[in-house]
DNA sequence: GGGAAGTGTAAAGTATTAATTAACGCTTAA
DNA sequence: TTAAGCGTTAATTAATACTTTACACTTCCC
């Protein structure tokens, strides 16, 4: 099923994930991302693209996966918020 | 572990869903967007974003998940080709 | 033959978003 | 007081999704 309320975002997770002790600056570093981006996505005024997930992967030992479901799961509860068109299933499943 | 090598693009899942003999233009209408980015779609040349996956759940009956999981296997596949800096995982993990 | 429908694709325009570098002001620690 | 780190903003660049309009092509049918 996969339900989860309000799915944190990813850069919430990744707060969490980083040693104690090591600075943004460090760790946008090791990433090969500026620090401003890294920044961004720890205060989720930003996303994880595809390629931000893969070096999130190497340098974590974790798979991609992980960062761009939550990704994923993140922009889907976002997206359901806002209104769109109400749309009609394309057949009443007739299970009986 | 969600191995999955050369991940299909979710267009061409999608074309499995569409029922025999519904047209393209159909189904665009059906799910409130114009034909041409439903065609963009099944023809692979866009992928699908949150908005477009929570239509597609309501049309069909599925989950969002399933396609927004779909584009993100996608993305990552596509975004590991392309050449990326060396990351040195952030400690060697020892286990024993 | 000729029309109508459906399709793929292209072009032009809008909007969003991730990324960069540079810069500013704030806080904390030496 | 200085230096380091941080969050944030601004200006820029690059993708990408989406729209409408348009064109060319095929298929089906009279």
């Amino acid at each position: 099923m996969s339900r989860m309320h309000n799915p944190p975002h990813p850069g919430e997770v990744l707060r969490e994930w980083l040693p104690e002790g090591m600075t943004v600056t460090e760790a946008a570093n090791a990433l090969g991302l500026s620090r401003v981006t890294l920044s961004k996505i720890l205060n989720t005024h930003a996303g994880i693209t595809a390629d931000t997930a893969l070096r999130l992967a190497k340098w974590l030992g974790t798979s991609a996966d992980l960062w761009i479901g939550m990704q994923g799961q993140y922009d889907l509860w976002q997206a359901a918020k806002k209104p769109r068109p109400k749309i009609r299933p394309i057949v009443a499943k007739l299970a009986a």
